[in-house]
DNA sequence: CTTGATAATCTCAACGTTGAGATAAAAGCA
DNA sequence: TGCTTTTATCTCAACGTTGAGATTATCAAG
């Protein structure tokens, strides 16, 4: 059987067979980024129905999992959320206005802003994730966990052979 | 050893033990999502060395790999990209202005458009398409060759279950 | 102390995309 | 022929992100 990427790799062997022997990265990089644009677009639509940004849910959960006080600087979002400042501050200040978060001034450094994570933040938290893991089985409901299992470890040795190593 | 995902999912099993056997989906996707950050990143560089967005490269190649005479309606593109059809005319606009592609009405059906690749649009896409693949293999240099095709079969079985088959 | 360098965050214009709606042509049907 | 539905593309305001630069605070040296 073949799917998106394998048509469009036998497009090129017809019109450019000169560079198939290039094309291998392709097998791996194109199922990436079609899988990493259906699986997006699912996500962003779980979070919607909680009123928050595909960003936000991030920011969300980011302070969840980093436990008691619920609290990280700016900065840690930027080191862990692969954007740039000006998305973050973007973020915060979105966030702030819906109540899920609350920017606090920290006493030691007054450079760094803490983000704490609201009464209010932490149900949305909690429904938004619940959903989202429910479209995450969802989406994979059909296919074989052993299969699942093995990819995701495939890529995991990518990933750490591209020196993605930490949340930084 | 261990990798960003990882690292996140430790921190679930830490604050939210009742959820973790609800992660296993976060396996692949986490890595899925890392990795297409990653490759986005490398490429878009790529291709704006020649002075081409991300979204237009996708055009040109799409146009490139169709073969002779190089042209496709509009609405091929929207099929073809996973995009809106208010991103794909924004692209057109932009790249018929820089004179890579151009606009031709067509006889039998006045409202389709189609798009037809350049002289100029042919040259920028055969180096841009060059450098690209060079970036591809250049990512992936330090990674196994077969890993990489054990995990782009994978990930090939989870798009088919998930009913990604054609171009569309 | 003062000066210069470094660090953390914010500002803001430009950019590409979204998504609903508009426009216009073709096809189906009476 | 007229009328409605469908199809193809474009319009445009809103949105989130980028990326360079500004701002403010801390640190390191002298």
């Amino acid at each position: 059987m073949s799917d998106a990427v394998d048509a469009i790799i036998g497009q090129w062997a017809k019109e450019r067979p000169d560079v198939v022997e290039d094309l291998w990265p392709v097998q791996l990089f194109g199922r990436i980024q079609r899988l990493a644009r259906v699986v997006d677009k699912s996500a962003r639509a779980a979070a919607a129905a909680h009123g928050v940004e595909h960003g936000e849910f991030d920011v969300l959960t980011t302070l969840q999992r980093s436990g008691p006080p619920y609290t990280l600087t700016a900065g840690a979002f930027l080191k862990a959320s692969m954007v740039t400042s000006g998305a973050i501050t973007n973020r915060i200040d979105k966030m702030e206005a819906k109540g899920l978060v609350e920017r606090v001034r920290d006493g030691d450094d007054r450079r760094t802003i803490k983000i704490r994570l609201t009464e209010h933040g932490h149900e949305v938290t909690r429904a938004a994730f619940a959903d989202h893991l429910a479209n995450y089985a969802q989406l994979l409901a059909d296919v074989d966990r052993d299969l699942v299992d093995k990819t995701a470890e495939g890529l995991r040795q990518v990933l750490e052979t591209l020196g993605d190593t930490t949340i930084k």
